[in-house]
DNA sequence: TAGTTATTTTGCTAATTGACAAAATAAGGT
DNA sequence: ACCTTATTTTGTCAATTAGCAAAATAACTA
């Protein structure tokens, strides 16, 4: 009922829905992976992972200063299969894997210490 | 993907909810029927209705004055099955059925009549 | 044709929510 | 202890949306 809610909440946005379809397919990402991916600013991406997780869709471990997020083993299989379905066809999604694959070839640092400089608009 | 976000956003409201269970279990009800459910008013039921229909979760038939609502053929099974475990037990979805009970025992004239009365302010 | 009635559309308001910036927290490194 | 850095929390604003009332539409009836 509230989880009902909650569930379908956390699913009804669209950037939500990159973030669930990026950690189907690369099960550990950290907030500023999907920070690049995004190209949100870091609070909303945080905001973002604290409304999947309160819906229980997705996981953290932190490890350091890194959290990283991956899918719950929570998530009703029956909402999983229908988001692969539905989703993985298209063409935003398959834009986002290519980008992954990019960010996934840098370390996390450069990643971190890149978005820093964006914000200082040293970039 | 546009589909995705108009099929989740149209799940994400607890009345939407109400009306997709009512229909689960009633295969056609219409507007008056749902309105006396939900005691909401008439428009905000018919726009309930457009939103569920924009996301082809259910269809309409037109009969003479009356619309009648029924989940679509079209609605994904998987997330038909997700529904009804998620949404079924919900106390909420329980007490809904007691109603419809009585509802469904009230011709449909008589609804819309008291309806028309309650709006008038004589009932 | 005019009158009645069920539903939809439109215009408005209040509440919710996604976005960002700035401040706070957490976790190393020096 | 202090500095740096990754993430979260908080405050604010703009956009979206659920709700109602009133007007418009659609469909039957006299």
């Amino acid at each position: 009922m509230n989880t009902y809610l909650n569930i379908t909440k956390a699913l009804a946005d669209g950037s939500r829905m990159r973030i669930v379809a990026a950690l189907l397919r690369h099960d550990e990402l950290c907030v500023c992976q999907l920070v690049e991916l995004l190209r949100l600013a870091t609070p909303t991406v945080s905001r973002h992972m604290s409304v999947l997780q309160g819906a229980c869709l997705v996981e953290s471990r932190k490890d350091g200063r890194w959290v990283h997020y991956r899918i719950s083993g929570a998530f009703p299989g029956q909402l999983l299969q229908w988001f692969e379905d539905e989703v993985f066809n298209a063409q935003e999604i398959k834009a986002d894997e290519a980008v992954l694959k990019n960010i996934l070839a840098t370390p996390v640092e450069d990643l971190c210490r890149n978005q820093s400089k964006r914000k200082e608009g040293m970039l």
